[in-house]
DNA sequence: TAATTATACATAGATAATCTAGGTATAATT
DNA sequence: AATTATACCTAGATTATCTATGTATAATTA
């Protein structure tokens, strides 16, 4: 494939990205923003979203500072990095042409924004 | 999350069920004919594909024959079952979902068939 | 005519993404 | 005091795809 499993496997990558590229996050709330936004089509584990955060640190796309929630315990933000904007371009890109690829093949509806 | 690996890790039970809804294909011709409809963004490897369809016709939704081709070894051509047909609705639909989900959260551009 | 290439099928083991299932810590509610 | 909701974390299981390799047949090339 020339859809690496970043994308096709997961579109995690790709998803909290573009999460963290209009405000800083934490873990657990980009669970229930993703859950809300998809109406509830995607409901990631904490088992999936916190290793994936920790990797995306570690390639050096986000950055993680720890801020005070109003409830339970301490939060650990992420924001997004130059390098990870660029890389959100790239998997952006990639989703396009998967999808698209996608449709041709099954004969191609037209999906919109809503 | 909601949608199982068969779609997202993978969306190619999507991808063949859909080709053979047309007209009964091989293997071979399955992961040429999915490279050439998207512009080569799918190139399906032969160690993917061959174990894909042994699952799929023991779970009934293909069904194999032999039969000659004119070029080298003798070809295994697959038909979709009823129960293939059924399956295939299933997966268009948590296609749909899964895209217009991911869409949502990206951004929201607009896909159409070309 | 011998070797190579393209076609066509097949499988074992490696890799990697996500989930399951457990755990810790804190504050509010019952 | 016990439960619930918030919030973080990781080890191991599961599973989809890829890598690598093998077999078989016919056409092409050297």
């Amino acid at each position: 494939m020339e859809f690496d499993k970043n994308l096709i496997g997961g579109s995690t990558v790709l998803l909290i990205l573009s999460l963290l590229e209009k405000t800083d996050r934490y873990g657990y709330e980009i669970i229930r923003e993703l859950e809300l936004r998809s109406d509830k089509a995607f409901q990631l584990k904490e088992g999936t979203i916190y290793p994936v955060l920790h990797k995306l640190e570690n390639d050096g796309y986000v950055k993680s500072y720890k801020a005070e929630g109003e409830r339970g315990r301490a939060r650990k933000y992420y924001r997004i990095t130059e390098n990870g904007k660029k890389k959100l371009v790239k998997e952006k890109e990639k989703w396009n042409k998967f999808s698209i690829s996608v449709n041709k093949v099954i004969g191609g509806e037209l999906y919109a924004f809503n």
